[in-house]
DNA sequence: AGGGCTGGTTTCCGATCGGATACCGCCTTA
DNA sequence: TAAGGCGGTATCCGATCGGAAACCAGCCCT
């Protein structure tokens, strides 16, 4: 899940920061805890994720949910706001993957010539 | 149009850099040209407009056209590739504005105790 | 000859982004 | 008592973003 060689920068859309994205589709079926969400998106560090959900948190995307118990235990949800996002996400998500071979092929071509950028 | 009061950085998604969604919007009409695109872009510079074009330009979904003749004219328009990304982008514009105002409460009520970020 | 418009480019700079690394308190288990 | 997992923080750093300002060539008009 989320390989990172994968190309994904291509993608022309973003939702909040870098890692946002990937956390709500993580969330999308149920509540994670914050180590569950660092497997799946390979690669983030502690810092970035805590600075992702405290803004998810912060815009109302996201609750934070501190459980008392013995062993410490945090878990993240989507708000029902948050849950919402999904939709135009998905839909984006969509046209990209059906115009995936245009995207890769019209970038091709407009690379050749802009070495920069 | 573009009224640098908006509160826009609300908005939680966004298509490439900060000017290229208004680009899009600015040319789903028909093709503009550089001067026609400064103003309604109102306080874009001419450098981050150029960075912007040249980008969606390398991506496919914008051409430059330059017309010969006796006074300069260069237009910019859609591909179709360019024309289609308008209907994702729609969706998640007309999300925003359903949810606007949970949007500025959530936030409103995340930010009390939130100081930075 | 000078000034203006068009479509930029160049340089500089501060702010932000996000990764790397080290460290932390708390709790459980061996 | 030490080790390890959990859920983070703190600090540093390089890369990128994007605005400000200056400058430019080519062409027009006066």
């Amino acid at each position: 899940m989320f390989d990172p060689v994968c190309p994904s920068p291509l993608v022309p859309f973003r939702v909040g920061d870098k890692w946002a994205a990937l956390i709500l589709r993580c969330l999308q079926d149920g509540p994670r805890r914050f180590s569950e969400l660092k497997v799946p998106l390979r690669g983030v560090t502690a810092k970035s994720l805590t600075q992702s959900l405290r803004r998810l948190e912060r815009d109302g995307f996201v609750v934070r949910e501190e459980y008392e118990g013995a062993e410490r235990r945090v878990e993240y949800a989507l708000t029902p706001l948050g849950l919402g996002l999904l939709g135009p996400l998905d839909a984006a998500c969509e046209w990209t993957r059906e115009h995936w071979d245009e995207l890769i092929d019209a970038r091709e071509a407009g690379l050749s010539g802009a070495a920069d950028l």
